[in-house]
DNA sequence: ATATTTGCCTAACGAACGTTAGTTTGTGAG
DNA sequence: CTCACAAACTAACGTTCGTTAGGCAAATAT
Protein backbone atom coordinates (compact mmCIF):
# COMPACT_ATOMS: atom_id res chain seq x y z
CA UNK A 1 0.00 0.00 0.00
CA UNK A 2 1.30 3.56 -0.79
CA UNK A 3 1.79 6.12 0.92
CA UNK A 4 -0.92 8.09 -0.90
CA UNK A 5 -3.25 4.78 -1.32
CA UNK A 6 -3.22 5.20 2.87
CA UNK A 7 -3.76 8.53 2.53
CA UNK A 8 -6.81 8.21 0.74
CA UNK A 9 -8.19 5.69 2.99
CA UNK A 10 -7.72 7.79 6.41
CA UNK A 11 -9.54 10.47 4.60
CA UNK A 12 -12.70 8.17 3.33
CA UNK A 13 -12.81 6.35 6.95
CA UNK A 14 -12.87 9.52 8.23
CA UNK A 15 -16.18 10.53 6.20
CA UNK A 16 -17.19 6.97 6.02
CA UNK A 17 -17.60 6.80 9.84
CA UNK A 18 -20.31 10.09 9.81
CA UNK A 19 -23.19 8.99 8.10
CA UNK A 20 -22.33 5.49 7.55
CA UNK A 21 -20.91 3.78 4.57
CA UNK A 22 -24.29 3.03 2.55
CA UNK A 23 -25.00 6.63 3.47
CA UNK A 24 -21.85 7.86 2.02
CA UNK A 25 -21.56 8.13 -1.36
CA UNK A 26 -18.07 7.96 -3.93
CA UNK A 27 -18.53 11.28 -4.26
CA UNK A 28 -18.85 12.77 -0.78
CA UNK A 29 -15.42 11.21 -0.39
CA UNK A 30 -13.82 12.72 -3.34
CA UNK A 31 -15.52 15.94 -2.44
CA UNK A 32 -13.71 15.52 1.09
CA UNK A 33 -10.10 14.95 -0.49
CA UNK A 34 -10.59 17.87 -3.11
CA UNK A 35 -10.60 15.71 -6.01
CA UNK A 36 -12.88 13.45 -8.65
CA UNK A 37 -14.99 10.75 -8.08
CA UNK A 38 -13.20 9.01 -10.58
CA UNK A 39 -10.10 9.43 -9.06
CA UNK A 40 -10.82 7.20 -6.32
CA UNK A 41 -10.55 4.32 -8.32
CA UNK A 42 -6.85 4.62 -9.64
CA UNK A 43 -6.00 3.12 -5.80
CA UNK A 44 -9.67 1.42 -4.92
CA UNK A 45 -11.60 -0.96 -7.33
CA UNK A 46 -14.48 -0.36 -5.72
CA UNK A 47 -16.45 1.40 -2.79
CA UNK A 48 -16.22 -2.20 -1.30
CA UNK A 49 -13.40 -2.52 -1.41
CA UNK A 50 -12.34 0.70 1.01
CA UNK A 51 -15.07 -0.85 3.10
CA UNK A 52 -13.50 -4.42 3.05
CA UNK A 53 -9.94 -3.10 3.98
CA UNK A 54 -11.22 -1.20 6.60
CA UNK A 55 -12.95 -3.81 8.08
CA UNK A 56 -10.27 -6.53 7.46
CA UNK A 57 -7.42 -4.26 8.41
CA UNK A 58 -9.63 -3.69 11.76
CA UNK A 59 -9.93 -7.83 12.44
CA UNK A 60 -6.29 -8.38 11.87
CA UNK A 61 -5.16 -5.84 14.45
CA UNK A 62 -7.77 -7.16 16.86
CA UNK A 63 -6.86 -10.88 16.00
CA UNK A 64 -3.43 -10.55 16.78
CA UNK A 65 -4.10 -9.27 20.02
CA UNK A 66 -6.42 -11.83 21.33
CA UNK A 67 -3.92 -14.69 20.08
CA UNK A 68 -1.08 -12.89 22.18
CA UNK A 69 -2.96 -12.66 25.36
CA UNK A 70 -4.40 -16.40 25.00
CA UNK A 71 -1.19 -17.82 24.28
CA UNK A 72 0.57 -16.35 27.04
CA UNK A 73 0.31 -17.62 30.96
CA UNK A 74 -1.46 -15.58 32.76
CA UNK A 75 -4.38 -16.40 35.15
CA UNK A 76 -7.71 -15.60 33.55
CA UNK A 77 -8.48 -12.73 35.19
CA UNK A 78 -4.81 -10.65 34.18
CA UNK A 79 -6.34 -12.68 30.53
CA UNK A 80 -8.98 -10.84 30.76
CA UNK A 81 -7.70 -7.71 31.57
CA UNK A 82 -5.37 -7.74 28.92
CA UNK A 83 -7.40 -8.59 26.35
CA UNK A 84 -9.81 -5.66 26.92
CA UNK A 85 -6.79 -3.54 27.40
CA UNK A 86 -5.48 -4.19 23.84
CA UNK A 87 -9.40 -4.18 22.41
CA UNK A 88 -9.75 -0.96 23.92
CA UNK A 89 -6.42 0.20 22.50
CA UNK A 90 -7.02 -0.93 19.35
CA UNK A 91 -10.25 0.87 19.09
CA UNK A 92 -9.40 4.25 20.34
CA UNK A 93 -6.18 4.26 18.16
CA UNK A 94 -8.22 3.39 15.11
CA UNK A 95 -11.64 5.42 15.98
CA UNK A 96 -12.74 5.84 12.68
CA UNK A 97 -12.06 2.55 11.23
CA UNK A 98 -13.59 0.92 14.68
CA UNK A 99 -16.56 2.73 14.17
CA UNK A 100 -16.92 1.69 10.28
CA UNK A 101 -15.96 -2.14 11.59
CA UNK A 102 -18.48 -2.09 13.89
CA UNK A 103 -21.35 -0.81 12.11
CA UNK A 104 -20.84 -0.97 8.71
CA UNK A 105 -19.44 -4.82 8.20
CA UNK A 106 -23.20 -5.79 7.05
CA UNK A 107 -22.24 -4.04 4.12
CA UNK A 108 -20.29 -6.11 2.86
CA UNK A 109 -21.35 -8.53 0.32
CA UNK A 110 -20.70 -12.33 -0.75
CA UNK A 111 -17.06 -13.99 0.12
CA UNK A 112 -16.19 -10.97 2.24
CA UNK A 113 -18.96 -10.97 4.56
CA UNK A 114 -18.62 -14.95 4.87
CA UNK A 115 -15.28 -14.53 5.48
CA UNK A 116 -15.89 -11.29 7.53
CA UNK A 117 -18.42 -13.28 10.34
CA UNK A 118 -15.58 -16.19 10.17
CA UNK A 119 -13.10 -13.86 11.73
CA UNK A 120 -16.05 -12.23 14.22
CA UNK A 121 -16.98 -15.60 15.69
CA UNK A 122 -13.32 -16.38 15.81
CA UNK A 123 -12.65 -13.66 18.04
CA UNK A 124 -15.84 -14.26 20.20
CA UNK A 125 -14.53 -17.71 20.90
CA UNK A 126 -11.36 -16.54 21.81
CA UNK A 127 -13.17 -14.03 24.67
CA UNK A 128 -15.61 -17.11 25.62
CA UNK A 129 -11.85 -19.01 26.03
CA UNK A 130 -10.75 -16.66 28.50
CA UNK A 131 -13.90 -16.38 30.16
CA UNK A 132 -13.81 -20.74 30.73
CA UNK A 133 -10.41 -20.25 31.86
CA UNK A 134 -11.78 -18.52 34.54
CA UNK A 135 -14.42 -20.98 35.32
CA UNK A 136 -11.98 -23.35 34.98
CA UNK A 137 -10.04 -21.71 38.19
CA UNK A 138 -12.73 -21.77 39.82
CA UNK A 139 -12.75 -17.12 40.18
CA UNK A 140 -15.55 -16.78 37.17
CA UNK A 141 -19.35 -17.47 38.45
CA UNK A 142 -20.79 -20.02 36.61
CA UNK A 143 -22.30 -17.61 33.88
CA UNK A 144 -23.36 -18.69 30.70
CA UNK A 145 -20.16 -18.26 28.69
CA UNK A 146 -21.67 -16.83 25.17
CA UNK A 147 -23.57 -14.78 27.09
CA UNK A 148 -20.26 -13.26 28.94
CA UNK A 149 -18.49 -13.07 25.91
CA UNK A 150 -21.17 -11.18 24.00
CA UNK A 151 -22.03 -8.68 27.32
CA UNK A 152 -18.37 -7.91 27.52
CA UNK A 153 -18.08 -7.11 23.90
CA UNK A 154 -20.82 -5.13 23.86
CA UNK A 155 -19.58 -2.78 26.43
CA UNK A 156 -16.19 -2.56 25.10
CA UNK A 157 -17.57 -2.22 21.24
CA UNK A 158 -19.58 1.03 22.68
CA UNK A 159 -17.30 3.02 23.66
CA UNK A 160 -16.85 4.07 20.13
CA UNK A 161 -20.29 5.74 20.29
CA UNK A 162 -18.95 8.34 22.76
CA UNK A 163 -15.18 8.12 22.92
CA UNK A 164 -13.23 11.54 21.87
CA UNK A 165 -10.25 12.02 21.75
CA UNK A 166 -9.55 15.07 23.72
CA UNK A 167 -11.95 13.73 26.33
CA UNK A 168 -11.27 12.99 29.96
CA UNK A 169 -10.25 9.75 29.75
CA UNK A 170 -7.65 8.07 28.33
CA UNK A 171 -7.38 4.66 26.74
CA UNK A 172 -5.81 3.24 29.32
CA UNK A 173 -8.02 4.45 32.19
CA UNK A 174 -11.05 3.73 29.87
CA UNK A 175 -9.72 0.10 29.18
CA UNK A 176 -9.34 0.01 33.52
CA UNK A 177 -12.45 1.24 34.36
CA UNK A 178 -14.59 -1.13 32.09
CA UNK A 179 -12.14 -4.10 33.13
CA UNK A 180 -13.41 -3.21 36.83
CA UNK A 181 -16.56 -2.69 35.80
CA UNK A 182 -17.26 -5.96 33.95
CA UNK A 183 -15.39 -7.88 37.02
CA UNK A 184 -16.73 -6.68 39.86
CA UNK A 185 -19.53 -4.61 38.57
CA UNK A 186 -21.42 -1.92 40.16
CA UNK A 187 -22.33 -3.50 43.30
CA UNK A 188 -19.77 -2.51 46.21
CA UNK A 189 -18.09 -5.43 48.04
CA UNK A 190 -20.00 -6.24 51.21
CA UNK A 191 -17.08 -8.19 53.01
CA UNK B 1 -52.93 4.95 12.54
CA UNK B 2 -55.18 2.60 10.27
CA UNK B 3 -55.05 -1.18 10.81
CA UNK B 4 -53.78 -1.10 6.80
CA UNK B 5 -50.87 1.12 7.99
CA UNK B 6 -49.51 -0.26 10.79
CA UNK B 7 -49.57 -3.37 8.86
CA UNK B 8 -47.47 -1.63 6.25
CA UNK B 9 -45.27 -0.15 9.17
CA UNK B 10 -44.74 -3.46 10.56
CA UNK B 11 -42.89 -5.39 7.21
CA UNK B 12 -41.56 -2.14 6.49
CA UNK B 13 -39.43 -2.69 9.74
CA UNK B 14 -38.94 -6.56 9.03
CA UNK B 15 -37.50 -5.52 5.80
CA UNK B 16 -35.23 -2.20 7.46
CA UNK B 17 -33.77 -4.18 10.20
CA UNK B 18 -32.33 -6.56 7.58
CA UNK B 19 -29.87 -4.37 5.50
CA UNK B 20 -30.02 -1.21 7.51
CA UNK B 21 -32.18 2.02 6.82
CA UNK B 22 -29.88 3.41 4.18
CA UNK B 23 -28.89 0.24 2.05
CA UNK B 24 -32.63 -0.54 1.70
CA UNK B 25 -34.89 1.29 -0.99
CA UNK B 26 -38.66 1.98 -1.05
CA UNK B 27 -38.64 -1.02 -3.96
CA UNK B 28 -37.23 -3.29 -1.62
CA UNK B 29 -40.11 -2.84 1.09
CA UNK B 30 -43.01 -2.52 -1.56
CA UNK B 31 -41.20 -6.01 -3.12
CA UNK B 32 -41.67 -7.33 0.27
CA UNK B 33 -45.53 -6.17 0.73
CA UNK B 34 -46.35 -7.49 -3.45
CA UNK B 35 -47.24 -3.87 -4.06
CA UNK B 36 -45.80 -0.94 -6.26
CA UNK B 37 -43.68 1.59 -4.87
CA UNK B 38 -46.08 4.45 -5.20
CA UNK B 39 -48.24 2.55 -3.51
CA UNK B 40 -46.54 2.97 -0.30
CA UNK B 41 -47.00 7.18 -0.63
CA UNK B 42 -50.46 6.45 0.51
CA UNK B 43 -49.60 6.14 3.95
CA UNK B 44 -46.42 7.51 4.77
CA UNK B 45 -44.91 11.30 3.49
CA UNK B 46 -41.57 9.65 2.82
CA UNK B 47 -39.08 6.82 3.45
CA UNK B 48 -37.51 9.03 6.50
CA UNK B 49 -41.16 9.08 7.86
CA UNK B 50 -41.16 5.62 8.19
CA UNK B 51 -37.68 5.64 10.24
CA UNK B 52 -39.13 8.50 12.69
CA UNK B 53 -42.23 6.72 13.65
CA UNK B 54 -40.22 3.95 14.11
CA UNK B 55 -37.89 5.78 16.04
CA UNK B 56 -39.70 7.33 18.06
CA UNK B 57 -42.48 4.89 18.63
CA UNK B 58 -39.21 2.97 20.28
CA UNK B 59 -38.60 6.43 22.36
CA UNK B 60 -41.28 6.95 23.22
CA UNK B 61 -41.86 2.90 24.64
CA UNK B 62 -38.63 3.32 27.03
CA UNK B 63 -39.51 6.85 28.15
CA UNK B 64 -42.49 5.81 29.48
CA UNK B 65 -40.58 2.83 31.04
CA UNK B 66 -37.96 4.90 32.84
CA UNK B 67 -40.58 7.59 34.44
CA UNK B 68 -42.24 4.98 35.61
CA UNK B 69 -39.19 3.73 37.14
CA UNK B 70 -37.97 6.59 38.57
CA UNK B 71 -41.02 7.68 40.31
CA UNK B 72 -42.13 5.04 42.39
CA UNK B 73 -40.43 4.80 45.36
CA UNK B 74 -37.73 1.49 45.18
CA UNK B 75 -33.84 1.50 46.72
CA UNK B 76 -31.59 1.26 43.74
CA UNK B 77 -30.59 -1.97 43.05
CA UNK B 78 -34.56 -2.69 42.76
CA UNK B 79 -35.02 0.49 41.01
CA UNK B 80 -32.02 -0.64 38.21
CA UNK B 81 -33.25 -4.60 38.05
CA UNK B 82 -36.81 -2.70 36.83
CA UNK B 83 -35.19 -0.42 34.76
CA UNK B 84 -33.11 -3.06 32.67
CA UNK B 85 -36.21 -5.50 32.81
CA UNK B 86 -38.42 -2.98 31.33
CA UNK B 87 -35.98 -1.94 28.42
CA UNK B 88 -35.35 -5.54 27.39
CA UNK B 89 -38.91 -6.27 27.19
CA UNK B 90 -39.21 -3.43 25.19
CA UNK B 91 -36.37 -4.17 23.06
CA UNK B 92 -37.13 -7.81 22.67
CA UNK B 93 -41.00 -7.83 22.11
CA UNK B 94 -40.19 -5.02 19.53
CA UNK B 95 -37.19 -6.68 17.76
CA UNK B 96 -37.27 -5.19 14.57
CA UNK B 97 -38.29 -1.79 15.17
CA UNK B 98 -35.46 -2.05 18.14
CA UNK B 99 -32.67 -2.94 15.91
CA UNK B 100 -33.69 -0.17 13.56
CA UNK B 101 -34.20 2.10 16.44
CA UNK B 102 -30.60 1.38 18.03
CA UNK B 103 -28.64 1.22 14.79
CA UNK B 104 -30.09 3.54 12.07
CA UNK B 105 -31.59 7.02 13.61
CA UNK B 106 -28.39 8.69 12.67
CA UNK B 107 -30.18 8.60 9.26
CA UNK B 108 -32.79 11.23 10.60
CA UNK B 109 -32.60 14.33 9.41
CA UNK B 110 -33.03 17.83 10.39
CA UNK B 111 -35.39 18.89 13.42
CA UNK B 112 -36.19 14.90 13.89
CA UNK B 113 -32.87 14.03 14.57
CA UNK B 114 -32.10 16.75 16.87
CA UNK B 115 -35.33 15.89 18.74
CA UNK B 116 -34.37 12.88 18.89
CA UNK B 117 -30.90 13.03 20.77
CA UNK B 118 -33.05 14.98 22.90
CA UNK B 119 -34.97 12.06 23.82
CA UNK B 120 -32.04 9.92 24.00
CA UNK B 121 -30.17 12.20 26.39
CA UNK B 122 -32.76 12.17 28.58
CA UNK B 123 -33.22 8.58 28.59
CA UNK B 124 -29.15 8.09 29.36
CA UNK B 125 -30.04 11.00 32.26
CA UNK B 126 -32.60 8.70 33.29
CA UNK B 127 -29.88 5.79 33.68
CA UNK B 128 -27.63 8.46 35.23
CA UNK B 129 -29.93 9.17 38.17
CA UNK B 130 -30.42 5.69 38.83
CA UNK B 131 -26.86 5.00 39.07
CA UNK B 132 -26.49 8.26 41.69
CA UNK B 133 -29.27 7.49 43.74
CA UNK B 134 -27.33 3.82 44.15
CA UNK B 135 -23.97 5.68 44.54
CA UNK B 136 -25.81 8.10 47.46
CA UNK B 137 -27.71 5.31 49.03
CA UNK B 138 -23.75 3.81 49.46
CA UNK B 139 -24.27 0.88 47.41
CA UNK B 140 -22.79 1.20 44.14
CA UNK B 141 -19.19 2.10 43.60
CA UNK B 142 -18.32 5.54 43.36
CA UNK B 143 -18.05 5.10 39.71
CA UNK B 144 -18.04 7.43 37.14
CA UNK B 145 -21.59 8.14 36.59
CA UNK B 146 -22.02 8.62 32.57
CA UNK B 147 -19.36 5.92 32.15
CA UNK B 148 -21.43 3.41 33.99
CA UNK B 149 -24.64 4.65 32.52
CA UNK B 150 -23.18 4.19 29.15
CA UNK B 151 -21.85 0.83 29.79
CA UNK B 152 -25.30 -0.40 30.91
CA UNK B 153 -27.28 0.83 28.17
CA UNK B 154 -24.20 -0.78 25.81
CA UNK B 155 -24.60 -3.50 27.09
CA UNK B 156 -28.42 -4.03 27.34
CA UNK B 157 -28.91 -2.58 23.64
CA UNK B 158 -26.61 -5.04 21.93
CA UNK B 159 -28.62 -7.55 22.79
CA UNK B 160 -30.69 -6.75 19.61
CA UNK B 161 -27.38 -8.09 17.42
CA UNK B 162 -27.87 -11.96 19.11
CA UNK B 163 -31.77 -12.10 20.60
CA UNK B 164 -33.32 -14.76 18.42
CA UNK B 165 -36.93 -15.25 19.69
CA UNK B 166 -36.75 -18.60 19.62
CA UNK B 167 -33.72 -18.78 21.29
CA UNK B 168 -33.09 -20.33 25.03
CA UNK B 169 -33.57 -17.66 26.76
CA UNK B 170 -36.66 -15.63 27.61
CA UNK B 171 -36.99 -12.11 27.63
CA UNK B 172 -36.97 -12.44 31.45
CA UNK B 173 -33.77 -14.53 31.92
CA UNK B 174 -32.25 -12.57 29.89
CA UNK B 175 -33.16 -9.60 31.92
CA UNK B 176 -32.22 -11.28 35.32
CA UNK B 177 -28.20 -12.46 33.62
CA UNK B 178 -28.30 -9.11 32.44
CA UNK B 179 -28.63 -7.33 35.83
CA UNK B 180 -26.67 -9.77 37.95
CA UNK B 181 -23.97 -9.41 35.70
CA UNK B 182 -24.27 -5.30 35.75
CA UNK B 183 -24.51 -5.19 39.60
CA UNK B 184 -22.26 -7.90 40.57
CA UNK B 185 -19.83 -8.50 37.46
CA UNK B 186 -18.17 -11.70 36.75
CA UNK B 187 -15.74 -12.50 39.80
CA UNK B 188 -17.08 -14.89 42.03
CA UNK B 189 -17.42 -12.90 45.72
CA UNK B 190 -14.83 -14.06 48.02
CA UNK B 191 -16.91 -13.58 50.49
C1' DA C 1 -78.55 5.53 -6.17
C1' DT C 2 -75.07 8.65 -5.71
C1' DA C 3 -71.12 10.78 -3.75
C1' DT C 4 -66.85 10.27 -1.18
C1' DT C 5 -63.04 8.13 0.38
C1' DT C 6 -59.50 4.60 0.48
C1' DG C 7 -55.99 1.91 -1.53
C1' DC C 8 -53.59 0.77 -5.07
C1' DC C 9 -52.19 1.24 -9.88
C1' DT C 10 -49.27 2.93 -14.24
C1' DA C 11 -46.03 6.03 -15.84
C1' DA C 12 -42.59 8.83 -15.37
C1' DC C 13 -39.71 12.65 -13.37
C1' DG C 14 -35.08 14.53 -12.25
C1' DA C 15 -31.43 13.53 -9.35
C1' DA C 16 -27.94 10.81 -7.57
C1' DC C 17 -25.63 6.56 -7.71
C1' DG C 18 -21.18 3.48 -8.68
C1' DT C 19 -18.30 2.87 -12.27
C1' DT C 20 -15.68 2.91 -16.91
C1' DA C 21 -13.03 4.72 -20.85
C1' DG C 22 -9.81 7.42 -22.47
C1' DT C 23 -6.71 11.38 -21.74
C1' DT C 24 -3.64 14.76 -19.60
C1' DT C 25 -0.22 16.09 -16.25
C1' DG C 26 3.58 15.85 -13.31
C1' DT C 27 7.73 13.36 -11.62
C1' DG C 28 11.78 10.62 -11.36
C1' DA C 29 15.02 7.33 -13.98
C1' DG C 30 17.94 6.02 -17.88
C1' DC D 1 15.84 14.58 -23.51
C1' DT D 2 12.97 11.02 -23.48
C1' DC D 3 10.56 7.42 -21.54
C1' DA D 4 7.69 5.21 -18.04
C1' DC D 5 4.62 5.36 -14.72
C1' DA D 6 1.58 7.06 -11.33
C1' DA D 7 -2.17 10.00 -10.28
C1' DA D 8 -5.16 12.86 -11.48
C1' DC D 9 -8.51 14.64 -14.95
C1' DT D 10 -13.07 15.06 -18.23
C1' DA D 11 -16.98 12.98 -19.85
C1' DA D 12 -20.22 9.95 -19.74
C1' DC D 13 -22.40 5.25 -19.16
C1' DG D 14 -26.47 2.68 -17.49
C1' DT D 15 -28.85 1.96 -13.22
C1' DT D 16 -31.24 2.90 -9.27
C1' DC D 17 -32.96 6.21 -6.25
C1' DG D 18 -37.04 8.74 -3.78
C1' DT D 19 -40.93 10.78 -5.21
C1' DT D 20 -45.03 12.84 -7.86
C1' DA D 21 -49.13 13.11 -10.95
C1' DG D 22 -53.12 11.32 -12.27
C1' DG D 23 -56.40 7.64 -12.80
C1' DC D 24 -59.21 3.48 -11.65
C1' DA D 25 -61.86 0.24 -8.81
C1' DA D 26 -63.87 -1.17 -4.69
C1' DA D 27 -65.68 -0.09 -0.30
C1' DT D 28 -68.17 3.16 2.61
C1' DA D 29 -71.18 6.90 3.76
C1' DT D 30 -75.14 9.81 2.57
Amino acid sequence: MTERKREILAASQNVLKEKGYAATSVRDIAKALSMEPASLYSHFKSKEDILKITCFDMADKLEIGIAEVNDIYFNAEEKLRTAINLHVKVLTQNLNSAMIFIRDWRNLTGKSLDQFILKRNAYEAGFREIVQTGINEGIFNETDKKFAALTILSSVNWIVEWYKEDGSLSSEQIATKLSDFILSGLKKDTV
